[in-house]
DNA sequence: TTGACATACAACCGAATGGTTGTATGTTGT
DNA sequence: ACAACATACAACCATTCGGTTGTATGTCAA
């Protein structure tokens, strides 16, 4: 994969990462997941101004967390739930690399099995006191 | 469930997906996750000052994504999992409210078969391969 | 057409973030 | 005891963030 695909990866990381870091915005984007919703309606549960909630809008829509579709002079939202899905699965992924590190420690107890001890994989030489 | 007990659930997730928010801060996790290493070894792998990746390491220990324990005068740091898995959990919560659009939506339409519509596809027929 | 509503956006402000340098404290090896 | 190392933390700075108010534009209804 090309250096700048990756770079473009985890700014779409970031963003839906910075996106979901925000109470106001992980409920907004609950109830949009339920169901389409309009600025204002969803403005209207908040208690703050209806700037405040179009602009956390608009941050959850450039993360691709949630998509609009005008209906008259509404816009209305609705949650995007495989932009949810992929960062489930970006978690799912470092959840494999623990995995991996598992298996290394038996790979290592394979190869070389007079050494009973320590566990830990060996980034720092190890000394015997 | 408690109201303050809920807000300190949404402080955790808040500090959770803010410190996933920094790609700095996700490559350290992977890295602690596959095994342990000191903040300094850490740090060697960065462009920035030493006291920036230590900034980082406590940004993620605070999240609860990783633990530190001492060895000597190293700290070696250690990913935690089950705060990963926590994360992940609330993502497929999300999923969960997103289906459940769904089966509301076929509620609607038993309730009152003369509505013809529904363009929302089924849960996914295709998953990747 | 006009007025009310729905949305977008700019300008501004205080607080938080991500980086720097510098300093203090504990630990180790000689 | 001491020099070098590993870590922590404070102070500072530029930028971003989350909120505000105000203004502009588009759409509907009468």
């Amino acid at each position: 994969m090309k250096d700048e695909a990756i770079d473009e990866q985890e700014d779409r990381a970031d963003a839906m990462f910075r996106a979901l870091a925000d109470r106001t915005r992980r409920d907004i984007l609950r109830r949009v997941l339920t169901g389409e919703h309009s600025v204002s309606a969803l403005a209207a549960d908040y208690d703050m101004s209806f700037a405040a909630v179009q602009k956390h809008v608009a941050v959850l829509e450039r993360a691709g967390l949630l998509t609009k579709r005008r209906h008259g002079r509404e816009q209305l939202a609705h949650g995007e739930v495989e932009a949810v899905r992929s960062v489930a699965s970006m978690l799912t992924e470092l959840e494999g690399l623990w995995r991996g590190r598992i298996a290394r420690i038996d790979e290592l107890i394979a190869l070389d099995p007079l050494d009973p001890i320590d566990p830990t994989p060996p980034p720092h030489p190890k000394e015997k006191p």
